[in-house]
DNA sequence: ACTGACATGTTATATAATAACATCAAAGGC
DNA sequence: GCCTTTGATGTTATTATATAACATGTCAGT
């Protein structure tokens, strides 16, 4: 943690060091089981393409690394596994990038929040237990029976800030 | 819902009493002006649909009134608009829909959150304050400066609420 | 092996947003 | 007043994002 990295928290699992990304691989892997849906090959894949990458990436991206294994080439194979992975939990939709990104903590149901950095476009995801009650009382006053919701945040992460012009 | 606006809080300016939509323009205008800028008719007009609408608006429905009153009929037109309103804090963007909606309060500043209710597609501007303080805190932890946030909730409004299924 | 449910792949199309450029109008210097 | 500079408006064309509809394939349970 105490590592050389630019960003605190979650980075990409590939520089979070290998373990994380295998452990999160098996969550995944055990958690779509208890949900009764079964992490195919494509599914698994496309989450560790996301799990590589650095910051979100668009669906078109992944259809591209997706093709180039030879699953197929159109865009509804990878906004399929995008969609899995964000309904089971495994992955979240940014939707101010028209991107996606793996879930960090894919172990325990939360609600995220996103700090989008507009310098680097990192994607940072942050706890947001505080916020959620902030927002579950702002629903309540409104009469608002709130099912989910979306978080973004845009400035500049730390590294960023550090970072000459 | 035997009362004559379905939602509590802000609707639409139209069914609000006319008063606060001939304010909000008053307001727009006054902004405007305060930061330098035009409220040209276009974008005068633009704000006035969207205070007129049900809803939030897609950019191409925002598109089509416009083009029916004289004004250009291609996509720039309408996007040019909205991102004016957008940027002056007099409109504000909902990404989940795609679409926009007139801020309810323009005269001040303030975070806004929005309730989304995915049965009769209302959105409802919330107040965020308290919200917003738990974003700062979330951000400040992270080492994240912030500078602008989306909130989208998806849930059920009152009035979808009660109503039978 | 058969079947029903779900996955995968395709083609085609819908929807949303921007780039690049020409013309036009207003604000301020002289 | 006239001219320049800046910003607004409009166009055509293109890019980006997402989904519909349908054919084929796979697998678990019977």
């Amino acid at each position: 943690m105490t590592s050389p990295m630019h960003h605190d928290g979650f980075c990409c699992a590939a520089h979070s060091g290998s373990d994380s990304m295998a452990a999160i691989l098996e969550t995944a892997e055990t958690r779509a089981r208890m949900q009764g849906a079964r992490l195919t090959p494509v599914r698994r894949r496309t989450l560790e393409i996301l799990l590589h990458a650095h910051g979100a990436l668009g669906a078109y991206e992944v259809l591209e690394k997706l093709a180039a294994e030879g699953y197929g080439t159109q865009p509804p194979v990878a906004y399929r596994a995008l969609n899995f992975l964000v309904e089971h939990g495994l992955a979240h939709r940014i939707r101010r990038l028209n991107a996606f990104t793996a879930c960090a903590q894919p172990d325990h149901d939360h609600r995220a929040a996103f700090l989008i950095c507009e310098k680097c476009n990192s994607v940072t995801e942050a706890d947001a237990d505080l916020l959620s009650r902030a927002l579950d009382q702002a629903a309540q006053a409104a009469g608002f029976q709130l099912d989910r919701a979306t978080i973004e945040a845009v400035g500049q992460c730390r590294a960023c800030q550090d970072a000459p012009e």
